[in-house]
DNA sequence: CGACGATGTATCGTCATGGATACCACGACG
DNA sequence: CGTCGTGGTATCCATGACGATACATCGTCG
C-alpha cells in the first residue's frame, strides 16, 4: 500500500480561512466578468458565490467591483487585493506541493545540547544540528531532498565559512536521472542514506557517478525533528 | 489585516485519506487502552471512532488489536504499523510546518531559456535558475528563507563545486535575532533582497552585521515560480 | 419608459457528517 | 452462571454546507 503525501493550503485572515475553492471562485469571477457566469462555469449557485464574495471581502478587504445595471446589466471586475491575494496563495501552495512531491531522509538520533529551538542531535553518522521540539529526547530528523547541497570534498576547506552547520562526507550509491534533476542518494555509513535532488548540470559538473566520494551538507534551520 | 499561511496535512492511502483528526484517534487509543475511552476523551461518539478505524484499517492495514471481553472487558492496543503511520504523518506535518513558518523571498522575472521543469529566470539581479511551470513566462520565483545559504565573499571561489546554482553577491540590512536562529535580511540590489533564516553561531563565524558584504546562494531545486 | 442582465436577498430541500441512543456479542472472573 | 466493561452494529436526529428557486433592485440602452 502506497502512502502520498497530500495538503490543503489555506490562507488565514482573522477569522476566515480562505482555501483553493475562493481562489477557484476568485479566478473564475476575473475569467467571466460576472457573478453569475462564474457562477454557472463552476457549477455553483449565484447565491452562495455572492454571499462568499461579501464573507471574505468583510475580512480581506474589498476583491471586487461589483456594478449592476447598466449595458450587459453590469458585472464584476477583480481588484488589485484580489489578483495580490492570488499570487500569495499560489505561491504558498507551491511551496506545499514542494513539501509533497519532494522525498526526504530520515536520522534518527538522541538529543544532546540544546539552545532555544536548536538542539545536537546524536545520530550513527555524527551529531546533526536542527530544530528540535520543546522536550524531546528520542527524535527524527527529516531533511528535505532539495535542501541537501553536495560538494566536492577535495574543493572543500575543513572549517569552511558558510552557513551551512552540518556537512558529511559519503559515497553515491544511486543517480536517478530526469529530464533536467536527478535524484542522488548519497550513504553516509551505518546504513544511513541522504537524498539529494541537484541539477543535471550539478551532476555533471561534480562528475557524480556510484561510488563517487560527496561531500553533503545542509542548513540546521533546514533539518526538523520530531518526538519519536 | 494580517494573512498567516495555514496548511492541513494529509496522506493519502488509496480511496481514503488520513487527517490531523486520524491521528490524534489512534493517540487517544493509545493512551486510554480502549475505544470507549478514547471517544469519551476525545469529546467524540464511540461509533464513528469504531467505524472510522475499520475504514482506515480497509486502506492501511492492521492498526489495532481489539480484543472483547476477558477481565476489564477488553481492550484495544495499536499495532507497530499505526505507530508508524503516525510518525509517518508527524513527519509530514512538520515539513508542511516548516514551510507554514518560514518566510520566503520573491523574485520576479520572465522565463527564458528551459530544460524540462528547469528554467532560467531573468530578474532585476540577474539570471536564476528555478523550478518553472509548463508554459510560464511572467513568473514570480519564491525562495524559503531556511533553503538560503550564506557564505564569505572572500572564501568563496567563483567556480565553487557545489550544488549551489544561483548565487548572488549582496550586503547585510537587517538582522532579526532570536535564541539560537537569526533572520538576516541580504539586499541584492535593484531593490531586491534576499531573507536567510541563519543559526546565531554563523551569525558569528561570518561576521555578520548591517552593511556586511555577503554572498547569498540557493539551490536552483528549491527555487519554485508561479505564473503570474 | 420598458426590457434586459446583472447584483442582492430570503427561503426551501438535499446531502453528508457526526453525535446520541439502544441493543447484541464476547469472555474472564467472582 | 450471572456480572461487567469492552467491541460491534443499526437507527435516529441535529447541524452545516450548498444548490435551487423565487423575487426585488439597479441602471443603461433601445
Amino acid at each position: 500500500m502506497t502512502i502520498e503525501k497530500d495538503y490543503s493550503p489555506k490562507l488565514a485572515v482573522g477569522e476566515v480561512t480562505v482555501d483553493r475553492r475562493d481562489i477557484e471562485m476568485l479566478e473564475a469571477i476575473d475569467r467571466c466578468g460576472s457573478l453569475h457566469a462564474a457562477a454557472t462555469d463552476l457549477g455553483r449557485s449565484y447565491a452562495r458565490l455572492q454571499r462568499r464574495v461579501v464573507e471574505l471581502e468583510a475580512a480581506v478587504g474589498t476583491l471586487t467591483e461589483r456594478r449592476r445595471g447598466g449595458s450587459g446589466g453590469g458585472g464584476t471586475e477583480l481588484t488589485a487585493t484580489a489578483f495580490d491575494l492570488r499570487r500569495r496563495f499560489e505561491r504558498h501552495e507551491t511551496e506545499l506541493e514542494g513539501v509533497a512531491r519532494v522525498t526526504e531522509s530520515v536520522l534518527s538520533g538522541t538529543v544532546g545540547e540544546r539552545t532555544g529551538e536548536l538542539a545536537t542531535v546524536e545520530t550513527a553518522v555524527g551529531p546533526v544540528l536542527a530544530l528540535v521540539p520543546e522536550g524531546a529526547s528520542d527524535v527524527e530528523i527529516t531533511v528535505r531532498s532539495d535542501a541537501v547541497v553536495l560538494t566536492d570534498p577535495d574543493e572543500t576547506p575543513d572549517g569552511n565559512d558558510t552557513s551551512l552547520r552540518n556537512t558529511f562526507s559519503g559515497t553515491v550509491t544511486a543517480l536517478e536521472s530526469g529530464e533536467a534533476i536527478t535524484r542522488v542518494t548519497v550513504a553516509l555509513g551505518e546504513g544511513v542514506t541522504l537524498e539529494a535532488l541537484v541539477t543535471n548540470a550539478s551532476v555533471d559538473r561534480l562528475g557524480l557517478e556510484t561510488g563517487r566520494a560527496i561531500t553533503a551538507a545542509f542548513k540546521a534551520t533546514a533539518a526538523r525533528a520530531i518526538r519519536v
